[in-house]
DNA sequence: CAGTATCCGCATCGATACTG
DNA sequence: CAGTATCGATGCGGATACTG
């Protein structure tokens, strides 16, 4: 991203905020779950039922991943079976609003793009 | 991402216009190469010395994503030596509007994510 | 100059068996 | 119920030699 200064001393300092955003949304799951969390507090297989077609592992990655970064809460009830809850961080909601004219832009010229492509295919 | 209906003939069609708009924003380089072509038409070698640590292999492929979807147009001028201008399409130009909505949040929001991160690893 | 072809390492993701 | 541990496939991305 922006050239970095030949000083390894912080390795491990993000550069980058964009690009630090963007591994999370860019990945397979974490806007999907933050959509879905949206509406409001999920439990675990509750999650689950609603995405579909997310595996248990990723499921787990992906909500340690956002609870780690601030975007959702993870409130555990010890009873008997378990019960663990998910929701949205006030910040988790503030992304979702810009994320909200990303998706609509991709909608609106989601067309667009398809047929670009198959032109592209005849040449 | 929704549901898809049991009909394996339309196994080609993308059923999810953000997916496939995230995936070409998602990956390494789609993003930063046309934020770097934001302020005019650049030549190939031209955009790896912007861009800096990039290689020449996930340059062309890019580009020809992008290419590809309409985001960008290439130029060819067959002089000698050759010369091949990249520049961003109105379509290119309009998502970068909705994106910048999302650069802003990152980075007025990034401290707060890096210091969640660290807080979460002291837990 | 502007790429393409080839090879390879590494991270990501999925399936599944197991645990508290 | 709510996960974790383990394993394996797959694909992205980097390095570099080669081409028109």
């Amino acid at each position: 991203m922006t050239k970095m200064p030949d000083n390894d001393t912080f390795v491990f300092e993000q550069p980058c905020p964009i690009r630090d955003v963007l591994d999370r949304i860019g990945d397979q799951w974490s806007l999907l779950i933050m959509e879905t969390l949206a509406p409001g507090t999920l439990r675990f297989n509750a999650l689950m039922r609603e995405i579909g077609d997310i595996s248990k592992q990723m499921l787990s990655r992906t909500l340690k991943q956002l609870e780690q970064d601030g975007f959702i809460t993870r409130t555990l009830y010890p009873e008997v079976p378990l019960r663990v809850e998910y929701a949205l961080t006030d910040l988790g909601h503030s992304f979702l609003e810009p994320m909200q004219q990303l998706i609509t832009w991709a909608e609106t010229h989601h067309r667009t793009i398809v047929i670009a492509r198959e032109r592209y295919q005849s040449t």
